[in-house]
DNA sequence: ACCTGAACACCGTTCAAGT
DNA sequence: ACCTGAACACCGTTCAAGT
């Protein structure tokens, strides 16, 4: 992607069009977070006025649904060169794995996910080609439908977490209330030296209970 | 909750308190969805100016972090009721399903829950009794942390689907290029007569990816 | 065909002023 | 102590008008 900061140039020579606007976008919610995407700034890196974007798109809604569907065709891309191999786990968790990569980088397409109502296409591909790997593996129609609601966003490589642990604003919790967290986080911390702030390891974790979803599909297989 | 809409009465003798806020913005929420929650609608129903909330909370993330901790508090109130029992997983399932018929009444609040960037006192709580379970079921304290996360949004009895699967606008999806998706839908849809729109069984399959993951615990433990 | 200026209806929020 | 009017800086969007 782009730095947006170049992208205005002096030069406002390059004429727009659907796709240098969905591009642009993509840019300024990498770099600068999904609240900062406005017609308004959008427009600005483009090197235009709000009002012209109409031209090429319909509306907000329709700009947030193409940068969702423009990062689920990064993830069918990558995810399309991997090879199968004959195991169903393997190849499914490789999928899995290499779809979280893409999404570190967009860290904003979660949420834009949630927020879509109609599906986006290309994750109708991603999934079909889930279903191909788990029927390969062995799966009846029935778990691999199971399957896909168990997964849930852990299909595309996020979990959703209850909130960023790794935050510190606002007064700590009173621990005296919580023993069993109290307790928790002492050893755990304890064992873990790291333990400066962010001290999950947001990957392992991950890697856990995706492995423990996939081992329980095994055992249902 | 009272109906909002009889809460802006000729009367609006009753003073504005922090408490009045909090419990007209969920009623708004619930009732109109979470984007009708404006300061102004809220004022509205409240029976004042919009300038008037500000003497009371904060701003608007205030309201919101507010009325989280007001959907959690509903949440450890029914789930403190619950009795425990000997088997460490029949008591945490009980518990998450119970969290989870609380949520279905504020369908609003994952959302806002994924919003708040400090952890929200009472969910701290809440996770605290989860491990109180699971210690006195037999588990480490580091299992008890990576269950922690496994569980996700799930502990709280919410999964995060990919989309709606009852909305149909737009053009209906290609089915010819997606030839496992389509297989499996006919398959499944065909096992279920009452395939007329929402065709999944969310609650089903909630539970199904809930014993799926303790399930794997239990081994694990 | 492509872009824009002016304008509209909405946001959240501040602040000096009222009771 | 509690509430408000007027105002500000921002949204997304429309539409008639420019090139």
């Amino acid at each position: 992607m782009a730095k947006v900061t170049t992208e205005s140039a002096p030069q406002p020579r390059i004429p727009l069009s659907r796709d240098r606007v969905v591009r642009a976008a993509v840019g300024i919610a990498d770099e600068q977070g999904l609240a900062a995407l406005t017609m308004r700034r959008l427009a600005e890196v483009v090197g235009a006025e709000a009002m012209s974007l109409y031209y090429h798109v319909s509306n907000k809604e329709d700009i947030l649904d193409s940068i969702a569907e423009y990062v689920m065709q990064e993830i069918n891309d990558v995810v399309d060169k991997l090879d199968k191999g004959p195991d169903w786990k393997q190849a499914v968790r490789a999928r899995i794995l290499a779809a979280r990569e893409v999404l570190l980088r967009h860290k904003w397409a979660p949420a834009v996910f949630e927020t879509r109502k109609n599906p986006i296409p290309p994750v109708l591909r991603y999934h079909d080609g889930l279903i191909g790997l788990m029927r390969a593996g062995g799966f009846s129609n029935d778990l691999c439908h199971h399957a896909l609601h168990a997964l849930g966003s852990r299909a595309l490589g996020f979990s959703q977490e209850l909130f960023d642990a790794g935050d510190d604003e606002g007064p700590p919790p009173d621990l005296a209330q919580l023993p069993n967290l109290a307790g928790m986080l002492m050893e755990v911390v304890h064992d873990d030296p790291d333990s400066t702030i962010g001290w999950c390891d947001d990957q392992f974790e991950f890697e856990f209970g995706l492995d423990l979803i996939l081992d329980g599909l095994e055992r249902r297989r």
